[in-house]
DNA sequence: CCAGTCTGTTCACTATAATTGAACGCGGAT
DNA sequence: ATCCGCGTTCAATTATAGTGAACAGACTGG
């Protein structure tokens, strides 16, 4: 897995270091990005004046920005993902019914990856977009993808990215994360109580394919305060499993 | 503007030759992409490895494919573009309102990118996906901010992209798309008339902010078979002119 | 109005790093 | 059991990425 390549292209890592200091700098000159990543000047405007030559960046006078040919690479990886397609009308249609956010992730390189989001009328607001990465360990979708890989799967993202992060306030030790992920297995759905975020709850359940492999998850989030007793623990757990089970059915039939 | 780089970085270019190859096969093996872009396997093999080490390409059994992180990237790019931010709920409002096809589309590089597409309950099925890249000339949205940019922006796009494209039935020099763009400007609106897609009708209406700048156009594409008589030339540009509006007044107030 | 200081940019040199073919090991097919 | 095709490794060569110094243009403030 987390196997590093022998002969690295060097220029190929300082390209999207350049992309991703743009991205936190959002938008940056020359000078600015040569001082943030320690490069001299001249080597960095090279980086950008072939990036904008080959239309992935783009410059609106002076300032270097993200460009939108990533908005086309980023729509294709996603449409590739076949439980994008099968998902999206199912997890649309489970937020509009709870009025919550319902959410897609898949789990890439060892980390989940927000494959949609959709809002419903009382949607909480929540600054993450799609395309967001995040711990598996951290979010009740990733939870229930962790939960249905092996052991050595589960061994290897651990040892990749380890156990920490913003609020893993329960799961510290390999342990303890063994022991939430049997919770997990055995309930079918997996709760997320203000682990990740302040007054946000959320319920998940896997999407699995006919080899019994988890292909992604699905979830709804809200606020605590409509996120409590019967709705949290009964309610919304079987809506979310019963959402799960009719994309799992369109996922082997397809 | 189309100017290259002086001293480019040939390992950037070759970077994204890999990465549109891999969209191209939709995704591939080393010696397929090796054969595909005449570049020797152990040089293919070396870019593969650097960007899956960095995360932004994902190997499934043999096959490497566009990653995710590009997801990350592209939804950054489309949310730093103030216009969609502004414009998606009336965008929305417009595709349910009228039940079809409702699109944002902005200038990058001379060529227009989708910046986003909302579907009404009638809406039709095109392919294209966001962030699609087209000729501006080519669609109602495209023509619409030519018709709003200085003569010598216009003067420079067609430069560098030329007039061809798929079925440019009636603009082919550049006194015709003159013509067509003093038209545009005296209506408000421009038309398509399936020009680019058979059967699809179009009607796009320009955004302008306070100092009467293109930023972007708006769109509903349908049949022609609902496109047609006075919903075609009155009440669905009427409704386009109105939404464009408000979204320019949203715009200079913020 | 001009000096001073920021930009972004150009250019030519040098050492580094990308590129390469040949060779290896593995798995599936014949 | 053999062979072909795959991905992968490695070390050599030379192309090329990286670099600092110098230039030009735009602002700023005296």
């Amino acid at each position: 897995m987390a196997k590093t390549a022998q002969n690295p292209v060097k220029s190929v890592e300082t390209t999207f270091k350049v992309l991703d200091a743009l991205k936190d700098l959002d938008g940056a000159g020359v000078t600015e990005l040569s001082q943030h990543l320690d490069i001299p000047k001249s080597t960095v405007h090279n980086y950008l004046s072939t990036l904008e030559q080959e239309e992935y960046i783009v410059n609106r006078d002076g300032v270097y920005e993200v460009g939108l040919q990533f908005l086309e690479l980023g729509a294709y990886a996603r449409h590739r993902e076949k439980l994008f397609k099968i998902a999206k009308p199912e997890v649309d249609r489970l937020a509009s019914e709870t009025g919550e956010l319902a959410n897609i992730l898949v789990e890439e390189h060892g980390r989940g990856s927000y494959l949609y989001r959709a809002r419903g009328d009382k949607a909480v607001q929540v600054k993450a977009h799609v395309g967001t990465r995040v711990p598996l360990h951290t979010t009740a979708l990733g939870k229930t993808i962790l939960a249905h890989m092996s052991t050595e799967q589960v061994d290897a993202i651990v040892d990749r990215h380890g156990l920490g992060g913003e609020a893993s306030k329960s799961i510290r030790t390999r342990e303890e994360l063994e022991a939430e992920l049997a919770d997990v297995r055995e309930r079918g759905v997996a709760f997320d109580d203000e682990e990740r975020l302040e007054g946000l709850r959320c319920v998940a359940a896997p999407v699995l394919n006919h080899d019994n492999e988890v292909i992604g998850a699905i979830s709804v989030s809200g606020p605590t305060n409509r996120f409590r007793g019967d709705r949290f623990r009964e309610e919304l757990p079987q809506k979310v499993l019963e959402v799960a089970n009719v994309i799992e059915l369109n996922v082997t039939y397809s």
